[in-house]
DNA sequence: TGGCAGCGATACCCGGCCGGTATCGATAGC
DNA sequence: GCTATCGATACCGGCCGGGTATCGCTGCCA
């Protein structure tokens, strides 16, 4: 398998349409249908069902599809890391308002060094272990169980509990403490988009940014359980209920398995010495 | 960067050699050279530093040695898994001459769940992360710290401490307990090979698997530190002393990420379990 | 129900790239 | 200094990837 057929496959099982797929590759439609077939025929599996009006993925399809993106990002990857391996500069990826008292002792440490290097921050939107699957950032600082540590080795930093944050109004506001059962169900619980972007279905209200979420909590149309430290500087009219059998969460520093970097090596040892 | 590209590189920065690797890809040794020139010039790295008598890794050679490795890797497992959706069958890995008791244990009841599918053992003489790396296996009893788990997903079943097994006449065997200052420098520790088969530099003696070692250990020419469960059965004329400040030793069942198979998930749930 | 539009497959052609052979140029060792 | 070794270069041929034209199927609609 190439990479090229597996380029080709993904964006056809993206688009579930050959033309468009063709289009976005920048080729014709016809290459890319024998490319296809060719991979099918190699595999001996179909990877889409056709018929002339509508493209499905298989069950293999749909395992090769998963593969095929992680690949393609290790490549990606790998491209990036052997480009600057002589340009000694550091991506560190992190949650855009994510705790950032932790990056900043963490950037203020790592400065002091010996042969520190010059830190780049990327502040994701949501997600943050993208940028190291596909090679756009060398090191993350990433919540477990929420991102997803996959395919990544990880060290902890912190651990904090987890609290129900809610309007003042809403009548779970008064109690000392809750349980996960008593949250769980509420029609207002607030939903996050999967790592594709998506939403799962369900009652609660959609949201994408911590922002819009506490709007959305003030106005009392959403309950979220989040970690300790959104209690400094919750907004008026908001309350911090202890969870108390939430999962912890976990804060880690995260970077792709194979690393040489020294400069990452330091970055980590350098996070978990005050930790 | 095509896998064909990587496949190369990989076998003419394993062999330092065009020859020997042309030979080994099984194709010139011109086309060969010219390949490797191509992805230097695209990636504007030099990977290889060539005099005409020797030929070198350069720094950017080595990143991409192991990324490519890596690569290839999952490409392999994601054919053989794409292939095989549709046969479900699982192949376990484990370390040859583990703990066969936590095994049975979880073969039994997995094959007592609804669903339940066929189990290949695949018992690995060392390194049992191998296999899933390169696709030949699903899952994977693993033993933390001794194999990597980088890269792969992991749920921990069991933690136990670390003894040092000794000849009953070593001079340490009478001790109540040890510390690793108290071993780590023992002439007479034995070496375990690394990941590539080699042995690192030292004085003790090299050993491949445990039958070998327990017999040097019985001569007064070895000493180890290892987990527990060895001391049930150990030969006459040895002893097994508490370290007690040794990392402890966790048995984790380990699986490629974005695994989507269903057998997995169960032979996951079930392992930790009855944890 | 027949015409039509949309879509993937097929047929066929062209050019570039992959792989082959022959050879060169450099260098370490005798 | 000769020679063997080894990577680079030159050059050629065939295959394969990509293009255009067209076919065949099918759902939609008048």
């Amino acid at each position: 398998m190439e990479t090229r057929e597996l380029r080709y496959f993904v964006a056809v099982a993206e688009e579930l349409h050959f033309g468009r797929a063709a289009d976005r590759l920048g080729i014709a439609q016809p290459p890319l249908s024998r490319t296809i077939a060719q991979l099918e025929h190699r595999l001996g599996v179909a990877l889409l069902a056709r018929t002339s009006r509508r493209v499905s993925l298989t069950e293999a399809g749909a395992v090769l599809l998963a593969e095929a993106r992680s690949i393609l990002g290790a490549v990606a990857a790998a491209e990036r890391r052997t480009r600057n391996v002589d340009r000694p500069s550091l991506v560190l990826a992190a949650k855009a308002g994510g705790s950032s008292e932790l990056l900043a002792k963490l950037l203020d440490a790592y400065a002091a060094e010996p042969g520190a290097v010059a830190v780049d921050l990327l502040l994701c939107q949501a997600h943050a272990a993208q940028p190291l699957l596909d090679g756009r950032a060398d090191v993350a600082i990433l919540h477990e169980p929420f991102d997803s540590t996959a395919g990544l080795d990880v060290e902890p930093l912190h651990a904090e509990s987890q609290f129900a944050i809610m309007s003042s109004s809403h009548p779970l506001a008064g109690a000392a403490g809750l349980r996960m059962a008593d949250v769980i169900d509420l029609p207002e619980l607030a939903r996050w988009p999967e790592p594709d972007g998506t939403y799962l279905p369900g009652p609660g209200v959609e949201v994408h940014d911590l922002t819009q979420l506490f709007q959305m909590i003030a106005l009392g149309r959403a309950v979220a359980v989040m970690p300790e430290v959104v209690r400094v500087g919750l907004l008026e009219g908001l309350v911090a209920v202890p969870v108390v059998d939430a999962p912890k969460v976990t804060t880690v520093i995260a970077w792709p398995p194979h690393s040489r970097s020294r400069a990452v090596a330091d970055l980590v040892r350098v996070a978990t010495g005050f930790s």
